[in-house]
DNA sequence: GAGTTTTTTTGATCTGGCTCAATAAAACCA
DNA sequence: TGGTTTTATTGAGCCAGATCAAAAAAACTC
């Protein structure tokens, strides 16, 4: 059994040359788990290439799926990023999450049988899909499989819950300074640069998002800048003092 | 086949006694697609009485699991409630949800193998007790079982989605709003009565889970019944103009 | 690369909900 | 049952963060 999956054996040479960002790697990619099953998969019973897993840019603006598109595949971000959103009835839109590079999108549609979301690219990106239709056919693990999706789906919902304890009660500070080391925690955890990063999206996203008027996103961090923790350009964030981030995301001061 | 699954086929005449709130029918609980594929397994290959699943009573303030402990067990709420939490640095609490009877608990120990939160009684409950570890033998239907799993799981985090959604941009009576019809909505979907119910959990304790305090808590719903929408006595609470309360929870004044 | 649009920053004002505090009402318990 | 503890209600004052507004900076477009 090789090592390697087949989104990084066979569609490497495929990848999108228009986006800048750095691309994860398959081992580090949240598909891994399920990705590595097929891959052994693939070896056993031979599926055609492409079919199962396909791996395609997306460009900025363009969305992969919407708010109750019927589920047929799970992504994986493997470049750039998406943010995750839900219409309100005032027609505005409420951000969910943000999907960096080797982060899954779509699960959660898995069960309810539709996409419970509209996943939209922040910037050019590329995405591995997996069409899960496929899969129900004999021979294949589904066991695996199965534990695989478990694990996913259990994760996520721990993630969540974090998310709704801490949110609810924090002050604005506490919020973008916890949001700043969510994403570099992740970008740590796929072994991607995490004390200096992009922030794909817009200052009103992160507030939406956040539950804090952009105004107020924009405060804040000029306030971090100058008090020296972190180092803004832009949309390019540099953490220079992670332990002082760290202390005020914990409400200790 | 039969229809019934085990744990009211076989264990209804141990109900707990002490507990004066309904109960909620096996075909109504959400353990129910896991628990009819026990049934079904069962049969097939005679599984000692009460080593899967077990009913028992859980006195009010008593915990079923704690924070960090190994997870061993999927739980149903069968009669009463339940509150969940996280204990925050300060040594104050965070609830992160509500548990009413036919609602299940600790599923998201699942993947992580360890409970992510503490599980106490609201009130006299009694809760039917999966013990998944007993399920990785031989013969069993896995397959299936890790199906309605996914479900579950699913179903979890696409609410959770839900709550972070709603939560974080709504004024204090759209969330006391949402939160009565959110019972509201969960005990019908159990067949319980839904119109009028008790709130085994305190003013703090919703004020904790809402972001709000709890004299926020208790001045909204003072002025929904001063309003005519809801009645009050305690605890308990009578939904006079679902419609009112349905209006307010969507921010549309 | 100039003109247009969008996003960000910064300032001024205002308000929803928190905090502190004091009763009042329930729940608990011997 | 009466006394104790916990929980709920109600009031007064204050502040974090929203909103409105306007200027500055980036980001697109042709």
């Amino acid at each position: 059994m090789k090592k390697g999956s087949i989104s990084a054996s066979r569609n490497s040479s495929k990848a999108d040359t228009r986006c800048s960002s750095q691309e994860v790697e398959c081992q580090n990619c949240g598909l891994d788990p399920i990705c590595s099953i097929l891959d052994y998969a693939e070896e056993e019973s031979g599926v055609p290439d492409g079919v199962l897993l396909r791996r395609r840019p997306v460009s900025r603006g363009e969305t992969i799926f919407r708010k109750e598109d019927p589920f047929h595949s799970l992504f994986a971000v493997k470049s750039g990023s998406f943010k995750t959103y839900v219409p309100r009835f005032d027609h505005t839109d409420q951000v969910v999450g943000f999907h960096l590079a080797g982060e899954m999108l779509g699960c959660e549609g898995m069960a309810s049988e539709v996409y419970p979301y509209t996943a939209r690219a922040l910037e050019n990106s590329s995405v591995c899909e997996l069409r899960l239709e496929k899969l129900t056919g004999a021979g294949r693990p589904v066991e695996a499989l199965q534990k695989g999706i478990i694990e996913l789906l259990g994760k996520e919902v721990a993630f969540s819950h974090e998310l709704i304890a801490s949110m609810v009660h924090q002050t604005s500070e506490q919020r973008v300074a916890g949001f700043l080391l969510s994403i570099s925690s992740r970008l740590d955890r796929r072994a991607m640069p995490s004390s200096e990063f992009n922030m794909g999206m817009s200052r009103s996203d992160i507030g939406n998002f956040l539950g804090l008027a952009g105004e107020t996103v924009s405060r804040v961090l000029t306030k971090f800048q100058k008090q020296g923790m972190i180092r803004l350009k832009h949309k390019r964030v540099t953490i220079l003092d992670g332990a002082a981030v760290q202390h005020l995301a914990d409400g200790l001061d």
